[in-house]
DNA sequence: ATGGCAATGTTTCATTGA
């Protein structure tokens, strides 16, 4: 199956790219993050429309996530649950749902705004959270997919002289990163050998794309036990080409089925 | 040191993002 993460900075503004994405590459699953939508906006006839179910929890202005399921390769989602329960939360930043053998958890990591803000010091508190509930025992293999806003490597930043220990990119928060990681994970981008300076997100200013001054933040993180079974990863840089683009890239994972064919 | 770009609602600016 093909799973694929992709912060589209509003789903209202940008669901006319998410259409056009979803056929010319018809993922199983696609996560998304910053839907920046309530609930009863989120578009699902649309989706559905393309053969796609939604789960999604949102809220008005800020954050929201959904998982997108291909009803006719992936069957539908079971077992959805919002939020940590481990982590009381208004932000909706979090959505879980089991669908095609995998339990698919998408993330909006916080941002952390700057090192040693109130944001920085929920966003650590946010993963701590996140780890302390992906080291529960799960009745399947889970895939942790989406924008984690940490730049886990300086291979993972443009240029990591200016961002170092800067948000995203510090210490405490690479350090969270690898105890994600250590969960029992493997970051499926690094299973690859990959060109230098991919990013799967760059500034909307002092063309940064065009420069490809960007970061790498959206991830998707399979079990160590799926590795083998991982066939690809990639970030497509298409869609951040077009008009009014998302900010951040799609990432998408190739995993084959359990069964050698 | 600051703004720069984009989206949103608190809307003609402030807030947030990364």
């Amino acid at each position: 199956m093909k799973l694929a993460t992709w912060n589209v900075n509003s789903l209202k503004v940008r669901l006319p790219h998410v259409l056009d994405w979803l056929r010319a590459e018809p993922v199983d699953v696609l996560c998304l993050q910053e839907t920046k939508l309530r609930d009863e906006y989120f578009p699902q006839a649309a989706l559905a429309e393309l053969g796609y179910e939604s789960v999604f929890a949102g809220q008005p202005t800020y954050n929201g996530v959904a998982i997108l399921a291909r009803r006719e390769t992936v069957g539908a989602a079971a077992s959805v649950v919002v939020g940590n329960p481990l982590f009381p939360d208004e932000q909706k930043r979090l959505l879980s749902a089991d669908v095609g053998g995998l339990r698919v958890v998408c993330a909006y990591f916080p941002n952390g705004q700057s090192v040693g803000s109130d944001k920085y010091v929920y966003k650590l508190h946010w993963i701590d959270a996140l780890a302390e509930w992906l080291a529960q025992p799960s009745p399947l293999p889970v895939v942790l997919a989406g924008d984690f806003n940490i730049a886990p490597d300086d291979r993972d930043v443009h240029d990591p002289q200016a961002w170092a220990g800067q948000v995203l990119c510090s210490e405490p928060e690479r350090e969270r990163f690898a105890k994600l990681v250590a969960l029992g994970f493997v970051d499926a981008f690094r299973l690859f050998e990959q060109p230098p300076k991919c990013f799967s997100w760059w500034d909307y200013r002092q063309l940064a794309f065009r420069r490809n001054a960007g970061l790498r933040i959206d991830h998707i993180l399979v079990p160590q036990a799926l590795a083998p079974r991982v066939h690809a990863c990639r970030i497509d840089r298409e869609p951040r080409k077009r008009e009014q683009p998302s900010d951040h890239a799609p990432v998408i994972a190739e995993i084959g089925p359990d069964e050698p064919r």
